[in-house]
DNA sequence: CTCGGTTGTCTAGCGATGCTAGGATCGATT
DNA sequence: AATCGATCCTAGCATCGCTAGACAACCGAG
């Protein structure tokens, strides 16, 4: 059984060096540059190899979108709880998210922008997907106001966040009033 | 004289053939279906001349996004024009906005997604795209409430509206409430 | 310890992509 | 009517995602 047990191992843990390699490929260099022959030459391996671990170039994608949204979980709510009202919660959501995009932006490519193969806002929607959205709708709740619903509340709220993010980092958008906007944002939506 | 015409008249029509058949494959088979090979058979000519007219096929994506931002103008500035009340107008360039890139996904997509290797937020960003923003900015502006700058407020609120349209495309959220969003956005965002 | 078989990996190649070089052909001008 | 330049096409390059089939390495049984 131990031999078996070894081998699954192994196996984990190229698909990890698979993924943290595109990962890291994607944000050195843009996804254009993760062509399965260079990644499969990063991780010391024949092309061939890549398909044993998944099906193709969109599900790469989708695996660096999963460890990315639980990255961005982890970031949320790491800043929401560091702040102790709820005005101050959500602008700490509002910049460790944007701050998120723009210092990952392959990650948030991937997560957003490019085809992983991933079902959204249905049943079968990954676990790591529904709890990053998880992460903002603890926050943003409690900003919602009594008239609307919560949940749709976050939606907007997030694809606010998302357009900014998107179109500041493809360069629509000037940098400098980043700030601006997200006080704009926040004073705006948030019923505090 | 008049043959040289003649044959620039030809060309600028070749021109726009080119683009017209971009754009219609792209919103047919989407942005993926659109090769050269594809392209140059539908116009009945060989690839190469594509390229006589254009870069490459960033070019070419630029080109129908340009065209794309035009028709945004229009749509926008026609249905603003036709409430009477600030803040029917605002509800009314949300809907647009939002319809127009529903409707023209590829359109959309060539404009915000794709890279056209156009200039935004610059000086010599395109007339265009000024002007789609300009039409933005003269309904918005009458809204954004004294204390904040009517640029970055439509910034802001053009921001919100590209995030629920790409979301809503990709699947990341569902378009049954897509109504109630752009109610909860103007009703916080606009101040009337 | 050896042998058979499974499991795993690699080499080689397919069709399709964006783009380009070089020759052929057509037509306007002298 | 002949020439010469503009215009267009055939053919091909490098690269892409992906896969078939040969090969080797390793495990378990006798």
């Amino acid at each position: 059984m131990s031999v078996q047990e070894r081998k699954q191992r192994e196996r984990a843990e190229r698909e990890r060096l698979i993924v943290a390699t595109a990962r890291e490929l994607a944000e050195q260099q843009g996804w254009d540059a993760v062509t399965t022959r260079r990644l499969a030459e990063r991780i010391e391996y024949s092309q061939p190899v890549l398909y044993s671990h998944f099906r193709g170039k969109r599900e790469i994608i989708g695996a660096v979108a999963l460890q990315g949204a639980a990255d961005l979980a982890t970031a949320v709510r790491a800043a929401t709880s560091a702040a102790d009202r709820p005005r101050a919660r959500v602008t700490a959501l509002a910049r460790t998210y944007l701050d998120f995009a723009a210092r990952n932006p392959a990650v948030y490519d991937a997560l957003f922008q490019l085809d992983g193969g991933l079902a959204y806002a249905q049943e079968d929607t990954p676990e790591p997907l529904k709890d990053a959205f998880a992460a903002l709708l603890e926050c943003l709740a409690e900003v919602a106001g009594d008239s609307v619903h919560p949940g749709l509340f976050t939606e907007t709220f997030w694809a606010a966040l998302h357009g900014l993010a998107t179109l500041t980092r493809a360069g629509r958008l000037l940098p400098e009033d980043a700030e601006s906007r997200v006080e704009l944002l926040v004073d705006r939506l948030a019923i505090v």
